[in-house]
DNA sequence: TCATAAATTGAATATTATTCAATTATTTAT
DNA sequence: ATAAATAATTGAATAATATTCAATTTATGA
């Protein structure tokens, strides 16, 4: 066994995919080359990032899944994109948003269980520059990247 | 002109994209054959929920975005999925998380402004069982959906 | 250890994407 | 308003890719 499928999940997380335009020529009723030259109209202006597989998250070891709010320390205000492109790096990390309001940034997190995630606080959110956090643990998604679960 | 891109747009969010076995099995160095029985196999137990489009959501008139932090009433409390499945039904809605902690509901939704925004809170939010709202308007989105912007 | 099921694979086929050239529609400049 | 230029649509031909199938290997479990 070479557990293929886990190599799998991981390359279309983010892409490896593609746009079924036949099945889109169809639904649109309109040729199929209408709909490649659109398509590629799209992904050349850049409205199209990436093509990816959505997940059962549980089915892939990644149950556990958690909001952070955070906080940052008055210094940091100047340049919060520093420190949310840092945590964006991190495979756990599903998005990085810059907030306005009570919180500067807020994060969804995705790990296998809670003690991946305590790991993950340790060496990730508890760094300089992060005042104050709030967790919200999330237990059933029932909607997730725009699909119903 | 038929806009066909914005009806693209619209099926690719949810749907209508396919994995690359051929690209997927080059990468992992493997018969593209063994690459399509193991995705076959993910498919078939649930793991992989759908394929889709990630967008840069300003260029597809999406780019207001706010996170909705929600507190439910305590009768509401016994059933908070019949609620959530009724808000994640919008198409406004990219996420719908039932959480412990301080807020019972969160919710990630776009629009295309402001303006489309507070309908939506009219339409919407504003309902029976909800009692707090906090909301986290997002100035910059630097990951979503596990892709960097 | 034998029997059964699951996973891997190559060769053949079916389906789908892509290219290209021609046509039509739209926008821009005069 | 008209001509010229650009953008969008489309069908036919080709290239690339997914899928099926049967054979083989590997794993599982009584």
């Amino acid at each position: 066994m070479k557990d293929i499928t886990s190599r799998i999940v991981e390359l279309t997380k983010h892409g490896h995919c593609t746009p079924q335009i036949s099945q889109l020529a169809k639904k649109l009723k309109e040729p199929s080359t209408t709909i490649h030259y659109n398509i590629k109209k799209l992904e050349k202006e850049g409205a199209i990032k990436s093509y990816k597989a959505v997940f059962d998250y549980k089915k892939i070891n990644e149950g556990f899944c958690v909001y952070v709010l955070i906080s940052l320390a008055p210094d940091e205000y100047g340049n919060p994109e520093k420190i949310a492109q840092d945590i964006a790096k991190h495979p756990q990390i599903e998005s990085v948003d810059i907030c306005t309001g009570d919180w500067e940034l807020i994060l969804k997190v995705r790990t296998a269980n809670q003690d991946e995630y305590y790991e993950f606080t340790k060496n990730v959110i508890s760094r300089k520059g992060i005042i104050k956090i709030k967790s919200l643990t999330s237990l059933k998604q029932v909607k997730t990247e725009f699909v119903e679960m």
